[in-house]
DNA sequence: TTGCTCATGTAACCTGTTACATGATTGG
DNA sequence: CCAATCATGTAACAGGTTACATGAGCAA
């Protein structure tokens, strides 16, 4: 999965901006993806001079302008072959269980700590989707709902589990 | 957390070879953490000439001669001062989420595929962790063993959770 | 008046992936 | 005889992060 096709799946719903992509990115992918603006922006960049989408130039009061981007049909060609082409592992990159390896290195009441912070950003995390899945749901197909509920899912199973083994 | 840290993390626990190291993160960091020759090599020369390892090369008959690796003081007190540095979050990249959000523009037998597939894939991924843990559990710590109970667990988890919304 | 939201962008840096190169031994 | 295991390494490329730059409006 390149980033270039995620933000080509994100312009295939509906023409925005890099500012949008980026929120879109950091709510509601949030649990399976991650891009920034120093990520986004040169993305769409390369997008644009591919000829996979192009930009609208919105004047605003007030407010700086907006680059409006839509996906292309040399565009919709190329998310489409992503979409059929085969599905990569997932990866996961996780501090928290680092730190728990080496965890004999450490005094049991640091460690401790150290679980009952993961539980609390999970708890934070599993509130966030869940808040922001109230807010995007109107607009989501059911596909998308699922993807969002499997994450709420996924998180509230992991909190279980670091609970089950709190306190070894 | 820095691949420089994880490298010296598992030269704390002994003096091993860069293939050893390597194999480690393959089999029972696989969960949490990875990382290929193409990365651990360099990422070795690096922390010898900062002097937080020293390397040994080891002459063998019949196959190639090894480099053992061994932290040093500075190097412990590299590893000492990333334990006790904050915790970063988790990240997550899933192909498999990014598909099924964009399940609508797949046929329905596809996505089914797709789910069946991922069903599959970490069926496998939790065998192969319970396979690698036995193995290894006799030169375990248990907050060694803890962090690989939890990727069992974890695994199995998402797989229930996949089971549950087969077929919506 | 402080900080947040909107909105874009880049340069320097750091890091990782892929593909290549080498080569003997061992197991099926 | 073929594939896997052991064992190291690099060069080219691709990619992302961090920090910086700009700047108006608005709410507390």
């Amino acid at each position: 999965m390149k980033t270039e096709d995620v933000v080509l799946g994100i312009l295939n719903e509906k023409s925005q901006t890099g500012y949008d992509i980026v929120e879109k990115i950091k709510t509601i992918f949030s649990h399976f993806f991650d891009g920034s603006y120093g990520s986004i922006y040169p993305v769409l960049h390369k997008l644009e001079n591919k000829g996979k989408v192009t930009k609208k130039i919105i004047v605003q009061e007030g407010k700086p302008n907006k680059n409006l981007y839509s996906i292309t049909e040399s565009g919709r060609e190329e998310f489409n072959k992503y979409l059929r082409s085969p599905v990569q592992t997932e990866v996961m990159k996780s501090d928290f269980l680092m730190r728990l390896y080496h965890g004999e290195y450490l005094p049991e009441e640091q460690i401790k700590q150290i679980i009952i912070e993961e539980i609390n950003r999970k708890e934070q995390l599993v509130e966030e989707l869940e808040s922001q899945f109230e807010v995007w749901k109107e607009d989501m197909s059911s596909y998308q709902k699922l993807c969002c509920q499997i994450g709420i899912e996924s998180y509230r199973s992991e909190i279980e589990i670091l609970k089950k083994f709190q306190g070894h």
